[in-house]
DNA sequence: TGCCATTTTGACGAAATCTTGACCCCTGCA
DNA sequence: TGCAGGGGTCAAGATTTCGTCAAAATGGCA
């Protein structure tokens, strides 16, 4: 599966530019023309990389990343056609990775993305996570408890990822939402309780008993139960 | 402890410069004017960030960068006179965070510096409320009276907190029901008789007499007993 | 088109938590 | 001695939150 990339301007030619270049580049590509639609692709199709030009027709591109900082943490590029420092601070101030003034360099935007995507891979994309005896293999996609496959479906799958990221730390109820539903869900407690019934049953097939190690706090959020 | 930047140039005035501005917001500096003195005092004082300029007498930049990433991960920022695609490029990719242009920005720089700290800052402190024996992890939402866990609810563990963070000064009736409930409950005097009274008795039976740290003053309010 | 895996929704009992009221104690005071 | 006010304790509802099951809707995909 090659790095997918959202690419946010409302100049076709420039969408169309950077699409090219970029699949050259072995990423895939989702285009947005405007902020809303931009917030929406985010959601749908989980890109590993915004590229985020400042101007759009319905709401500036500041706005747009204040937004999807509230639930993401997705590395964001930001171009701009002025070269101004105060959008370039306010900007990065902001949550943007970097920063580019058009005209850019092609080369020095594939290396920078090339930065953005290294950082973000080494922040959260260890090819392993585990916590006592459950563990995911985020390379082949697989989930383990005790060296039993878990048959998980994606959804599933996000969610241990999510736990086993936070350890035995507790995951409040509307994170886990925004996370796994986008910020539109964050009322949808009821998923929570289907899915992690769902996931303590299959990990109960899979070891009778291990459906425990999710743990809930009532009013609060869940967490795994550190190992006894 | 303040934030410590490392700053690699040759020219006495850049370092200068960037020293006066870099201590003016509240950063540490530590000068180096060559690579082999860069990576001695990478070693010596472990900065956070390291501002790299690519024209060195002993050694060029991208020499000193591939040293120093065989083992470290610190942020590297490189600056450079020349505006050169192949430059960036090579930079980028052999493991600079961020690429500058002389002359810069200083607004700019200190946006740039502040995205690579907030990057490297992966692991947050695990925020953990104390007073004597007693203790509450707000990360994992769990609380012990010396070491014992108290099952909390959701409530009681606010009202804790509460108390946690005031010390051993007294908080009020109104403010704890006003925190708590929302400020109609300000009149319930009654929730705090009922609550502090489960609460005395979970810290009872993780260990007799503990019940004690939470005295009443009448007609005031609650503290936390200062510890004998 | 129809099938299948998955997601979303609704329903309901169980569990946990919150709220309320009854009753006790103690203290200070008339 | 009686009584009023504040506090502590207990337990019975009331309410919220959970866990579970299963039906309906959705969305690829053959």
């Amino acid at each position: 599966m090659n790095t997918k990339i959202l690419v946010v301007d409302d100049e076709t030619s420039i969408r169309k530019f950077l699409k090219v270049s970029l699949e050259a580049n072995q990423f895939e590509v989702v285009e947005a023309q405007n902020g809303h639609e931009a917030l929406q692709k985010l959601i749908e199709s989980k890109p590993s990389l915004v590229i985020l030009d400042h101007g759009l027709p319905d709401m500036n591109g500041i706005e747009v990343l204040k937004k999807l900082r509230e639930w993401s943490t997705v590395p964001v590029i930001f171009l701009t056609v002025r070269d101004s420092d105060e959008e370039k601070v306010e900007a990065l101030d902001n949550g943007a990775d970097d920063y580019l003034t058009k005209p850019f360099s092609l080369p020095e935007l594939m290396a920078r993305i090339r930065v953005a995507i290294r950082h973000s891979k080494t922040e959260e994309t260890q090819p392993v996570l585990a916590f006592g005896k459950l563990s995911l293999n985020q390379a082949t996609h697989k989930s383990t408890y005790a060296d039993v496959e878990l048959k998980l479906t994606s959804t599933e799958y996000d969610l241990i990822k999510l736990l086993l990221r936070s350890g035995e730390k507790l995951v409040p109820h509307r994170m886990i939402l925004k996370e796994i539903w986008g910020p539109h869900s964050v009322e949808h407690n009821h998923y929570l309780r289907v899915y992690f019934g769902q996931i303590r049953k299959k990990l109960d097939s899979a070891v009778p008993g291990a459906g425990e190690i999710i743990e809930n706090e009532s009013g609060v959020g869940y967490r795994l139960k550190p190992i006894a």
